[in-house]
RNA sequence: GGGCGCUUAGCUCAGUUGGUUAGAGCAUCUCUUUUACAAGGAGAGGGUCGGGGGUUCGAAUCCCUCAGCGCCCA
């Protein structure tokens, strides 16, 4: 065959390949297709400013596998690409990259050059420039950074249409997101409320519950002098955390239990330092064993004051700014003495403010003894370096169940209505609905992302008019408020009284993600299609993401369309170090993708990637990038053979016992895969095909070598099976080692392997009479074979080395099938002579005698 | 504290409704190079399946319990 190289060498397959398959528009989306013939991939859009890992290797090649399955199985695959692009992480490395900072209150410079294109000196100190002059940067740092994504993806040989590509701050996307959002506002499934909030002091954010994390933080127990009303009590003795809050106190809370409080209840005491009067109040959450058993309550330490402020209607007295520093006014109830012990603490950080509160009670002696160190957990943005505070703030909420039990149900049901794989991954979800206790915030103060699509009318004193505000109409989308003008407003209006302002916010990075399959599928701008695609066949991603990006995904279209957006989720799992330690950039651990590739191949990555069971965490292991690369390099060198062992006549039929056997074998082996296939279960499938793809390289092939080279009709048979299952291994293996695989299709077939029909039972079979005496057959002379490759091995010669006689012992019908079908074997094993001996045991013994070697 | 997962050879992992003597790859050792492939081939050694208890004719597999590791949540 002239199609087959002299040397054949998987070396600089990749790009060559991934060139040709763009070229010829190989994975293009047949958007004419029927719904019932496409298979549709909620592919998760990485985030472009994160670094390269080979956690993205690690899950697109699970979910390219499964493209490639259901595009061989006829389907017209759906499976667009997304860069995550808005949001925190890019703003981030664009004050990084740039050596800039975003402030909103300056003006727009039309031929600003920022200071730095990368590594700002480290003394350089942050330029502030205007929101729209940053928002430029970020698109400018992002569409580098999707470049070299989108390289890695190709090189990665995932068969993506790239022409379905988008981003998720595109204006299709803003489009989309901010038409969502007020179809929500105006179904009353979204709200704008004026509530304690979490917020990072650093990032000048709010964030949201599923974005919080807990971190084990020291602290210290401060024992704090609480003064009863009337002289009968002694006084009462608080333990806090957070001493510096005493200001912000409101109440104390005990246990409803509680005997040692319970005189206490609708009694009044005096706080430390500002002697300001709160009441005692009774409360299931307040914990009898934490700290002295009855804990003071500000406004706001932590989520647990919140509900007591909420439930117990207690007034709000908040000491802590946005800036994290101690607020300048004094609450309203301080008396003039309490003011000037205020002062002191005004305007510091939380940390400064601590420390003097500290010393104002130790010389008021109301600190009891001294702080007591203790471990607690803390929380963080997970972003975050310092932890969270609580502000009060207005913000837009979606509602999500978590303050509905109705709502709650509908989606619990929802997620029942999923496929999951793994199924367990269920539970994750179940459990983080079943405990969500407030609706979602999706308003952020930061400036890359999308605005909250909204203007709101000023009255007579330049107030804003929340209760109404100014929606812009659906053709006027995309708009950012903080430039656009509301129809019946002119630009000079803005920020004067009776006039109008823009929504200075922007919505969470999940409010736009969460609409991936409305975005990717058009939803807005062509129902056609979206009505083709829609509901998606699956949604991988990571489990660590559940309870945001599946969950807000399962919200809006719960909202929007009333269903589930996915039939299946495919849930996968991490890639760990070597120390069985969560790979991360921070661990200085993370192996750079392109040079395994260039060390070992595509395939070879891959071949790692889809071994790993769904949703298991797995070792990241260069040791399974070599088999793969092995397994890459046999299926070139059997191709040769196969391709090289003489003329093929196509309309003969495989005659031999051995060859029926062998293709039995591997039409079992195509049922096995495809079923797993179909149930996302590529490293099944790939397990399974390689198993016998050894197996039929080491014996099957060894067996029919010589027969293959000959003229007659068993020969005939022999080249015929093996092309027939070279064809289907070459195709089992195509989802898995694409680039290998179209490169052997190519020798000797037309077209890309890759379009090419899944195997199947029936045309393997052609001919073929599958019966339990072909099987025996070919089983026992596989066992005869190994007994005379290990009496050559243990004699220390070659396995070419000649034997003189093997002695078979085995059942008498399989002795009959033997004397008749012994060729193989004899060939295979240098046989020269073979004697039979028919037994009643089902036990088959070899003796091996070695002809004596050549002098 | 609640939920979930994991524990099988030195290492990484399979083991599909319970069923011959528990498998693979890597690593180790031995042998083997004209004849598809030495980035190859043939073979060997290596495991009381985390501990204990139970169900069963039969358990790596099902049940209970304990321990360790990991993740999610409170």
């Amino acid at each position: 065959m002239s199609r087959v190289p002299e040397k054949p060498t998987i070396e600089g397959l990749d790009s060559r390949l991934a060139e040709q398959w763009e070229r010829d528009g190989v994975y293009r989306f047949d958007r004419t297709a029927n719904r019932n013939d496409i298979f549709a991939i909620d592919t998760p859009p990485p985030t472009v400013s994160g670094s390269l890992h080979i956690g993205h290797v690690f899950s697109y090649t699970h979910t390219d596998t499964l493209a490639r399955f259901w595009r061989m199985r006829g389907k017209s695959v759906f499976y667009p690409m997304g860069w995550d692009d808005n949001g925190l992480p890019t703003e981030r490395r664009v004050q990084n990259y740039f050596g800039v900072s975003c402030d909103p209150s300056m003006s727009y410079v039309e031929t600003f050059e920022p200071p730095f294109r990368g590594n700002p000196t480290k003394d350089a100190r942050a330029i502030p420039i205007s929101r729209p002059n940053f928002i430029e940067l970020c698109d400018e740092l992002t569409a580098q950074d999707e470049k070299i994504f989108e390289d890695l993806f190709r090189r990665l040989g995932l068969s993506v249409d790239w022409s379905l590509l988008y981003t998720t701050i595109s204006a299709h996307s803003r489009r989309t997101a901010q038409s969502a959002f007020l179809r929500n506002l105006s179904r009353n499934e979204a709200y704008t409320q004026e509530a304690p909030t979490l917020w990072d002091i650093d990032y000048g954010t709010a964030v949201a519950q599923a974005e919080l994390e807990e971190r084990e933080q020291p602290g210290a127990y401060h024992q704090l002098k609480f003064h009863t009303a009337d002289a009968s009590h002694s006084a009462v003795i608080v333990e806090s955390t957070r001493p510096e809050l005493i200001a912000a106190c409101v109440a104390l809370v005990a246990h409803p239990d509680d005997e040692r409080f319970k005189s206490l209840f609708g009694q009044t005491v005096r706080t430390p330092i500002f002697d300001v009067e709160v009441p005692v109040h009774a409360h299931p959450l307040a914990q009898p064993d934490k700290g002295s058993g009855i804990a003071m309550v500000c406004t706001f330490g932590d989520l647990t004051d919140v509900t007591w402020w909420r439930e117990l209607n207690l007034p709000t007295r908040a000491t802590i700014a946005r800036d994290g520093r101690i607020i300048l006014d004094p609450p309203e109830v301080m008396t003039a003495t309490a003011r000037t012990q205020y002062a002191q603490l005004a305007g510091k950080t939380v940390k400064q403010a601590r420390a003097t509160m500290v010393e104002l009670l130790r010389q008021s002696g109301e600190l009891v003894g001294e702080p007591r160190a203790i471990t607690h957990p803390v929380k963080f943005y997970e972003r975050g370096d310092r932890p969270l505070e609580i502000v009060t703030s207005r913000q837009w909420y979606i509602r999500n169940g978590g303050r509905n039990d109705d709502l709650r149900n509908t989606l619990l049901a929802r997620g029942e209505q999923l496929t999951w794989y793994p199924d367990f991954m269920q539970h994750r979800y179940a459990n983080w609905v079943g405990g969500l206790n407030g609706d979602w915030l999706v308003s952020r103060q930061r400036y890359f992302g999308v605005p909250i699509p909204l203007w709101y009318r000023l009255d007579a004193q330049g107030q804003f008019i929340y209760e109404d505000p100014i929606m812009p109409s659906d053709d006027q989308l995309p708009i950012d408020p903080s430039t656009d003008v509301p129809i019946g407003f002119t630009p000079a209006q803005r920020g004067q009284p009776n006039g109008f302002m823009g929504d200075p916010d922007i919505m969470d990075t999940w409010a736009t993600s969460s609409l991936t399959p409305q975005i990717a599928g058009h939803w807005i701008d062509d129902k056609d299609l979206f009505a083709r695609i829609f509901p998606m066949d699956v949604r991988p991603q990571g489990h660590e993401i559940i309870r945001t990006w599946l969950f807000a995904t399962m919200v809006r279209s719960n909202f929007e369309h009333g269903e589930v957006p996915w039939k299946n989720a495919a849930l996968s799992g991490w890639i760990l170090d070597p120390d069985r330690k969560k790979m991360s950039k921070s661990k200085g651990n993370v192996v750079t993708p392109v040079d395994l590739f260039d060390q070992y191949g595509s395939d070879a990555v891959r071949y790692w990637a889809a071994s790993a069971r769904p949703g298991v965490d797995t070792t990241f292991s260069e040791d399974q990038m070599k088999v793969g690369r092995k397994l890459a390099t046999k299926l070139l060198n059997v191709t040769k053979f196969v391709l090289g062992s003489g003329e093929v006549n196509y309309s003969a039929q495989p005659t031999e016992l051995i060859d029926h056997a062998m293709l039995t074998r591997l039409a079992d082996v195509i049922a096995e895969a495809t079923t797993a296939f179909e149930q996302f279960d590529y490293a099944r499938a790939l397990e399974r095909t390689e198993a016998f793809f050894w197996w039929f390289c080491d014996d099957y092939v060894e067996l029919v070598k010589t027969r293959a080279y000959g003229t007659g009709t068993d020969s005939s048979s022999a080249r015929v099976s093996l092309h027939r299952a070279l064809s289907a291994l070459q195709r089992l293996l195509a989802p898995m080692l694409p680039f290998a695989t179209e490169e052997v299709w190519s020798w000797w077939k037309q077209g890309s392997i890759h379009k090419a029909t899944w195997p199947t039972h029936d045309e393997l079979l052609s001919g073929v009479t599958t019966s339990d005496e072909s099987e025996t057959l070919l089983n026992t002379t596989c066992v005869l074979l190994a007994a005379v490759r290990r009496a050559k091995t243990e004699a220390k010669v070659s396995q070419r080395a000649e034997v003189s006689q093997l002695f078979i012992t085995a059942p008498s019908t399989t002795i009959a099938l033997l004397e008749l079908n012994a060729t193989d074997l004899r060939n295979a094993g240098a046989i020269q002579e073979m004697k039979f001996s028919g037994s009643t045991s089902d036990a088959i013994t070899a003796q091996v005698t070695l002809a004596a070697p050549l002098a």
